[in-house]
Order: structure tokens, then sequence, then C-alpha cells
DNA sequence: CTACCTTATACTCATTATGAGTACAAGTAG
DNA sequence: CTACTTGTACTCATAATGAGTATAAGGTAG
């Protein structure tokens, strides 16, 4: 699977000839001091002799774990059991992201004909220690994607990115039938007057991929980038494992608009603005104070638990919990509305 | 893997001990004289000996076909190619939908050991006729589902599951410790303030299937329902097609919500009217009429032709077709606001 | 042709939601 | 005490929504 050590060509599950690895990659991400993060495991060292398997030993990896087809009842519990393994957390909320096996995406699959089949899972959780497993470490997950943060204002980076890619489209377009790249682009980053769409990870990860920008494109193929740009657009991951970030990310930004999955990245008790912050974090966009908390408290999504926080700095602020019954109050109990910041 | 005749002892991809089949099913669906239809095949017989195994030979389907490792680039693919061997139709707009592998959900699993992993996907598109393919036939998908369609009001049928899942919340909380199964039936059912969610298909298919109610729980164990209610809950399908269908629904139902998937449905131009049956057949929901075409008009999805279609039986409607364009010009473009009709 | 049916389309209106502020409250630091 | 911080309550204009009423433009029965 995408992210296994297993050898392709050895055995797996006690059987000796399956050549297609079933593994399952988790993104998990939490919400510390204001930051998104995303647990990941490494280093990485290439677990083939293949010559097209050369992973990069300083990219972090997802954390996974083969399907074992004997002894592992659902695909869920498999991958909580490997995540409890490799990393020591006990996961909580978990959803399942998306199913790839893409021929020659992964380069482990290389000249042996066997094939890797890899299921994404996404769960959330507070940050907490990770007790001393080896390679496990949280990475902040706009290190990956630097223009997914909006919070501080439209990033300079899209502008660059977006002369790159209106340069590939033109390219593209006349040496081979021009299909609409500019389409793509535009929706994709907000040129036109949609603006910036949170939710559309996984598209502008793959456009860039499609535009050979980002780092992987070359590694996946032992090169190195022709555009200067590439160097800025992130760092890269193992394998195919900042695409399934992406997709992760990009599911939970969704998710967020219509159920109370925020509330999985904070404690039992909290302040509305540290509510705000998570949900900033992982939108990557900013929103108005008051109406946040407007939006909030008439939403029936918290409970006033008559308790103050008093580190704030300023006036103490008063704890709320989440009100598990708004569920059978409200039909899509979530953060609707957040909108990019307005132009300067 | 879930709905293949392969044999699970047999050869596969012409290796010999995979033990592990990977499936993909499709629910494909279409909307005709405003009813939501699906593809499905049939009849299935058991292609096992397995005494477990005794799918009712009269339930149908969903097409499927098995991934072959060796030739197949991707999934998806592989599933359009299955799709059109054994329908005859050639796809257009495809998502995937959900990865299951759970043991013991598929009776051919059986008790040989081997593992079934199926991949479901879902795809839109206007029915048409099926190029005389042997079992493949359209179904309307409210036969399985009966308690799903709310276009008439709240379903008298709706009273008795509610019934019948107190009554068994009732039993179970008595001998084991009492879970709270009456907020997921009142969240299920839309029995709190939040009303009838129409996205929840699956969560609730499911919770009829725990309760024991539906007659898949039953066939798969070869034994007859205890509660005369199981008769009424819609046709059952083979295998866990239902619950894949029920997947399927239930995505179409969010997707709706906030991308422009229902033009999917209906052909090139249309009248409104055309397009809310649409919607209203997908969604199990009415709408407002004046009102639609208010929301849909503004929100730039649509463009009149100035032509007219004069079939209505009254004054002629105009014609539209969708406005590719809105994708660069909003962010959600969909039918965001769709509720059931209020109680009379 | 007219009366009356059907469906399409245009407007009205009250209510609610949203975006963007202003104002005041209640702490800490000096 | 004063200045500064963060929290919380209101205000207000604008937009979106739910529910109608009114009018348009075809058909058909007589």
């Amino acid at each position: 699977m995408s992210g296994s050590r297993a050898s392709s060509t050895g055995t797996a599950g006690g059987q000796s000839y399956p050549k297609l690895l079933v593994g399952l990659n988790a993104v998990i991400l939490a919400v510390t001091r204001d930051q998104p993060r995303v647990l990941t495991v490494g280093p990485q060292t290439a677990s083939l002799g293949d010559a097209s398997a050369k992973p990069v030993s300083t990219s972090r990896a997802l954390p996974f774990g083969p399907f074992d087809r004997e002894h592992d009842r659902t695909l869920e519990l498999c991958m909580r059991e490997a995540v409890r393994k490799q990393t020591g957390i006990d996961l909580g909320y978990v959803e399942q992201l998306y199913t790839f096996a893409d021929k020659g995406r992964d380069p482990r699959e290389g000249s042996g004909g066997s094939r890797v089949l890899s299921v994404g899972y996404l769960a959330l959780l507070q940050e907490g220690p990770l007790a001393g497993v080896e390679d496990a470490t949280w990475e902040d997950c706009y290190e990956f994607f630097p223009w997914e943060d909006w919070r501080g204002g439209k990033p300079a980076l899209i502008e660059e990115i977006e002369a790159a890619l209106m340069e590939w489209s033109g390219q593209v377009e006349q040496t081979s039938g021009g299909s609409d790249y500019r389409e793509r682009i535009d929706i994709c980053f907000g040129r036109g007057d949609a603006g910036w769409d949170a939710y559309q990870v996984l598209e502008r990860y793959e456009l860039l991929y499609e535009a050979k920008l980002v780092a992987e494109y070359w590694l996946d193929r032992s090169q190195s980038p022709t555009s200067p740009i590439s160097a800025r657009l992130g760092r890269p991951m193992a394998f195919d494992h900042r695409r399934i970030l992406a997709t992760g990310l990009g599911r939970v930004r969704g998710k967020m608009r219509y159920r109370p999955v925020a509330f999985e990245l904070i404690p039992e008790t909290f302040t509305l603005l540290r509510l705000q912050h998570a949900v900033e974090a992982i939108s990557g966009l900013r929103s108005h104070k008051q109406n946040f908390r407007r939006l909030v408290e008439r939403s029936g999504l918290v409970d006033g638990t008559g308790k103050r926080e008093a580190k704030t700095g300023g006036r103490p602020a008063e704890l709320f919990r989440f009100r598990r019954a708004v569920l059978r109050e409200r039909r899509a109990p979530g953060v609707a509305t957040l909108r990019p910041p307005r132009a300067p």
C-alpha cells in the first residue's frame, strides 16, 4: 500500500503471490497554538532496491499500516490499530477519505508488477504528547500547503502560483489542442468572482502537480524541478502522501460547514475564542469575532458552564462546552459562513 | 468483492493465492418521469456452494466488476469499463463513494477464508435505453427506501418505523447497559426539532439494519424476520448493495447542496420545472416553485435560450441551459435550501 | 369566440441571516 | 489611577428566505 514498508515482492498475509498490497493511510489532524497540525512518521527510507523508488530521506510520511486480510475485521479497525502501534495514539473521530490504486503513482510498485491499493482515513483529535514513539512528529499543515493559509490575508505566493500556472497552461494549450486549463485555474485559485473556496484543497494540489510545479512530480520521476517556484510550494511528503493530506484537509474544511467537527479538536470545555481559532486554523480563514460568537451561540452548539478562563490576558472568558443535544435540534449544525478576508 | 461472481477460491488476476478480491460497485442514478432510478443487474444466483450464501433470486444487485491488478490503470477506469460491458452504458459524471472490507458482511466470503474488499462508486446520468443487455434494468430508488420519499409529505411508514425502533431500543437498553439509541433514532428520523435531514440516508439504513428490521439482516443469517414491519421496509438488494445504494443516495443529496450536480440528470436544455423535479426526485423533498426559480436564476446557474418548450399543458416554458461559467463566479453553487414540507 | 383549465413567470412582504461596526465590561500591567 | 487587553452586548444596513398574490400565455370544451 501507499506507505507500507512491506516488500512488494515478499509475502503478505501469509500468502505468497498476492502482488496486491492493501494499505491504510491516516491523516491525523489537531490544532495546537492555533496552528493546524498533522501527525507524521519518518524518516522514510526507500525500502525497495528499485531505482525509481527514491523518496527523499527528509520527507515525512503519513502513519500507515498494511491491511491484514486474515486478522483485521474492518479497514477502520486495522487503521486504528496501526496508528496505535506506530504513534501510541488511540483515535476518536475517524472517517474514510478515499481509495487510490493508480498504477504508477507509487514508485515502489516499480517494475515488479505488484500493485498498491491504499485507503485513506481522516482523524481529528487534540494534540497530545507522542509517548516516546520513535519517529512520529506533529508538523504544521501549512508547511505542506503554504498557499492554503489565508488567515493573514491572501498569501503573496498566490500571485506567483497563478503566474506559473498561466504560463504552463499557455504552453500546454499550444502544443496539444487547447483544453480549458484557464478555467480550472480560475476556479481553483479563485480568480473569478467566486473568490477563494477553502474547500478545494485537493483540486489545487492536483492542478499544481499536473502543471509539474510541486516537487513530488519530479521526485516521482527522479528528476529536478524546472521551475524555481517549486522550491517554495511547500515541503514535499513521501510517496503520494501530500495528495492524501490535501484530501483530508479539504474534507474537514467542507465538513465543518455542516457538522460540528471542530469540537473534536479542542478540549471538553473551551472559550469561544479557542473554538474560533480552531475553526480558523483548519479553514485557513479569519472570521469576525463578534459574529462568530453570535453564530455559535444562536446555533445552540454550545452551553455556557458558568466557569471562566482567567488566563486570557484581558477580561476572563466564559468556558463553554459542546451541546450534543444540538444534533437533535438542528439539521446542519456547523460553521456555515466562512469567507476569506476582503481585499485590504 | 461485494457483487462479484468470481469465485473466492479461484484465480484472480492470473495469480493463484490472492484470497483478497477487490471489486467495484457502481450506484448509477438517473431521473425518469420525475422518479429517481437506479441501474441494477440480476437476477442474482448464488455463485458459491456456500450454505450461508443464499441470496434471494429475485433481489437486484448493483453493477459491479472485479478489479484486475494487472490491467486496470485506475479503479475508476476499471469501474467504467465494467459498467460498459455489463450494461452498455458509458458513464459521465462519476465519484468515489466508500470502501468496505468488513469481515462477514458479504456471505460469499463464507468459510473459505477469502476476503472481499469493495470500492463503491456513484454515477449520474440521464436514463437511456439499455441496449439489449441481458439483465440490466432501471428500478425506482424509493422501492428500496420507501421512507426516503417525502415529496408527498411525511410518509405514513415513518410512524411505524419509529415505533418499531423505539421498541427495539427499549429491549436493547434493558439487556445491555443502555446506550443512547434513542438519540440516534431522534436524529436519524427527525423526531427532534431538527426535523428530517434528507442527507442521512445511510445512517437511517444502518440503524434499521442494526435494529434487525430490514430484510437483509435476516437474509445474511438465512433466517426469517421476526417483525412484520420488515416486509414493508422496501425491497432488499443482493449482498450489501442496499447499503451501498444508501451511501450513494445520501451523497448526491448532500452534494446537490453545494455543487451543480443536478444538471447531470437532465438534458442539455430543460425547463426550470424539469430541473426542479430532478432535484426533488433525488432529495425526496418538495420545493416552492416560485422560490426555486428565483434561487436558480439569481444563482447564475442557468442561461435562458430564448426557445420554449410547448408541451407543458399550459403556458410554454422557456428552455434553459447550464451555465458552466458559474463555477468561476460562485463559491458553492447548488440548491442550498431544501426543506421537507411543513406539517399540514 | 369565450370561459375555463393548465402551467409559467413576476412581484410583494414579513422574517431572518449576515457583514461590519460601535460601545461597554472586566480583567492585567505599570 | 491609567493604559491596554480581551470578552460580550448591541446596532444597523443589506441580503437571503419562506410564503403568498397576481398576471401571462398556452390549451380545450362549448
